[in-house]
Parts: C-alpha cells; sequence; structure tokens
DNA sequence: ACCGCTTTGTGCACGAGTTCACAAAGGGTC
DNA sequence: GACCCTTTGTGAACTCGTGCACAAAGCGGT
C-alpha cells in the first residue's frame, strides 16, 4: 500500500512529541484519510490495535518499518548531477530510515571529481563498478530525457530492479522492475486542468 | 485524466519527429498503457479519431491542451529556495506550456536578492503582494515541514487555489483548494517495499 | 464481578476504473 | 462502385478500492 509511509512518518512525529497510543480517528486526521480506510491499511498487516484503545505507537511504528522493508538497508546511486542531481544529494531523507547514497554519477568530464554534500561526483562510465562495489538496488535516474533510457538500461543490466525516475518519459524496462516516476511538468498541468475547471464553473455559475 | 499530459508530451515528441498520424497501439505502447484505455480516454474528449487511419497528432495536441487548460497563462511562486527550490527555479519545464515563474520567495533575510534563473529572490513578507500583483493561482511549496502550513494558508487565504507540495506533510486546506503532493521519501520506501517483496519471493523459491 | 463506554476489525454494498470483444466506419484497391 | 482490411468507439463484464455500519472486544469505574 502506498500510503504506509505516510503513516509512517505521522506515526514517527507522535512517538518524537511523547504520544504513547492513537486512535484510529487521530491518525487518520492527521495522515489525511478517512479512520475506516486506515483501520483495513493496518489490518492487512495483523491486529496491532488494542480495541478501546487505539494503536501503541511504537509498536506500530515497528510493525510498519518492517512491512516497508526498512529494517533493511539499501544504497542508491543518483545518475545526472544537474540542479536536481544536486538537490536530491542533499536531501536529508535519504539518510534517515535506510537509505545510504552509494555515489553521485555524471556524464559531463567537466563534473566529475567535484563535491557534493560530502560525496565525490565519479563518472558514468564507473556505473558499473559502483553498482557492484556497493551492492546498490536502487538507482535514481535525473538526467535530461535523451539519456534517461540508455541510463536506465545500464542498471537494469547491472541488476537494480527499483527505478526511481524524474526524466520526462516512460522508461522501458523488463516485467520484474519496478519504475516510479517523479514528474514536475505533468503536476502542473494536472493542476492547471483542475484550476480550468474550477474557472469554468465560477464562470457559469455567475 | 492524470495520463492525458503523458499523452501529450508523447505525441508532441511524435509531432517534431514529423509524424502527422497515430493509431492507439502505437500511442499506448509510447505511453506505457493499453491501446483500449487509451482509446476510451480520449473518447471522453470527443471523437478526434479516423477509423482504420489513426488520430491526427496536431489535432490531438491541439485538443488535448484545450482540455488541460494549457492554452491560457499560469503565474506559479515558489516557496522556499533550499536546494529544492533551486533547481525548481532552474526547470525548463516551467517556462514551456504556458507556466511562468512570478517569483520566488524565501524567508530567510540572506538569501534575499540573490538572482537565481534571472529572477530575484524576494522575502515571504512580501508574498501577498505578489501574488496579487501577478494574478498568481499556482503555489509551489519548498520549505521545510515546519514551515509548510504556514505558507499554504497564507497562499490560500491570498486566493491561490492549486498548491504543488514537496514539504513531507499532509497539508490541510479547504475543500475547494487542491493539493498534489511530491514526496522524495515515500517514492523510496514504497520502491524499498518492493524490493523487499522481491527479495523474499527468491529466498522462498531458492 | 458486572456494566457501560470506547474503539477496533470486518462483512457488505457501491462506484469508479479497467479490460475484452465486437460492431460501426473509414480508406484503399480492383 | 463494391469489397476487404484496418482501426476507432463503445457496450458489457469484471476487478479493485472505498465507505458504511455494526458486532466483537477490551478497559475502567462501581
Amino acid at each position: 500500500m502506498a500510503r504506509l509511509p505516510v503513516y509512517l512518518r505521522v506515526l514517527t512525529g507522535f512517538a518524537d512529541g511523547g504520544i504513547a497510543t492513537v486512535s484510529s480517528e487521530q491518525l487518520a486526521q492527521a495522515a489525511g484519510v478517512g479512520p475506516a480506510k486506515l483501520r483495513k491499511d493496518l489490518s492487512h498487516l495483523g491486529s496491532y490495535g488494542t480495541r478501546g484503545v487505539g494503536y501503541d505507537v511504537d509498536y506500530l511504528v515497528y510493525q510498519i518499518s518492517r512491512v516497508l522493508g526498512l529494517t533493511q538497508h539499501y544504497s542508491v546511486v543518483i545518475v545526472g548531477v544537474g540542479n536536481l542531481g544536486h538537490a536530491l544529494a542533499g536531501y536529508a531523507g535519504f539518510g534517515t530510515r535506510g537509505f545510504r547514497v552509494a555515489a553521485l554519477v555524471d556524464a559531463d568530464p567537466a563534473r566529475v571529481g567535484e563535491t557534493i554534500a560530502g560525496l565525490e561526483v565519479r563518472h558514468s562510465d564507473e556505473l558499473e563498478t559502483i553498482i557492484k562495489d556497493h551492492e546498490v538496488s536502487i538507482g535514481v535516474i535525473a538526467t535530461p530525457a535523451s539519456a534517461a533510457q540508455d541510463v536506465c538500461d545500464r542498471l537494469v543490466s547491472c541488476g537494480v530492479t527499483s527505478v526511481l525516475n524524474f526524466a520526462p518519459l516512460v522508461l522501458n524496462v523488463p516485467d520484474q522492475v519496478d519504475v516510479r516516476k517523479v514528474d514536475l511538468s505533468i503536476e502542473l498541468q494536472i493542476l492547471a486542468f483542475h484550476e480550468q475547471r474550477k474557472a469554468l464553473v465560477a464562470q457559469g455559475a455567475s
């Protein structure tokens, strides 16, 4: 389920605030979902709540972390050190929760050797070596669209089975490889669509 | 539909390549969906295809642009000029297709006055003035989580009804406001989940 | 030990989105 | 002009996720 990470974040926030137990209603409100949906989601993991009381925050954090596979550690390689790659390298979310950036890689020799967020940028020719040495399981593609499919093929051929793609194109991968896509311009266009819809409704009502 | 922007991008790619007509099968493959789904999506916009031939690329580009509201122009304000805000300001996708970055805003006085991608960073106290002067309709939140809800409230109170949120928290907004969320760590955790699932299957099979 | 209050876990119905399969409709060819 | 081949548009069955409503279950006070 794609909502578990949200629950996990909210729960860790509660844990930091010293809250020991939460009801499904509190948790649902904080996570922006309905209470019934939340209970059904959690029930799929097992019965970890106490009727009449709620859920134990720490225990639930542990269980969700376990289900998500966050008890293990994953090495990540970021390919493409443009504006976006830069931002990703400095992103604090990688360090926490078991993700480690193994290396930054770029095709531009002028960028190789540069140090970003404590990591040296290496040339993309070394991609295969890096992946094998660090047992990288997740690849992040932050290259221009023209290079993305090629980079993706190389990642996959080295055994990477999870890809996070920021390039604006649909990647072609074998079935066993998971790709998640983050696309700015698509998000903007969806917002534009809703803006227009709202404008039309307002116009029609006036 | 959230897939229209993908179709649009693929179609503009075809148009640039000088292709005049496409079949649903070609387009579906390039967009990573099934042919039936694509035809049903397009049929919701009207009957713009020719049986036995396919779809006229240019005409379809125009129709999808129109439905998405991209024939109008939208002003965007980016709040928070950290690593991510920096990357967003330099993102080429804003300029194309009717989106204009009206201003960059940050709460840190040390950053105010800095010029990024041809735009001067202004202090967040001016947020209300900027929104009214430029008729901003879309707000992008690239601040730390602690400031995000406050920024969002200010955007909404100025009449912004579309928000793109990069901060790792669930924003609380009135019903008529659309929020889209982009969250790195959630994407990573989902990939981790699938990684673990694949690892367990492989282990179980061996 | 019992009773009532709170909260979980879940059976059921409903609706949205997806897939299949085929009829309708063009274009090309003879 | 008639026939055949290709491709669209869509009706119908199906799946999946969602929300409601309620029974089961624990806790605390008396």
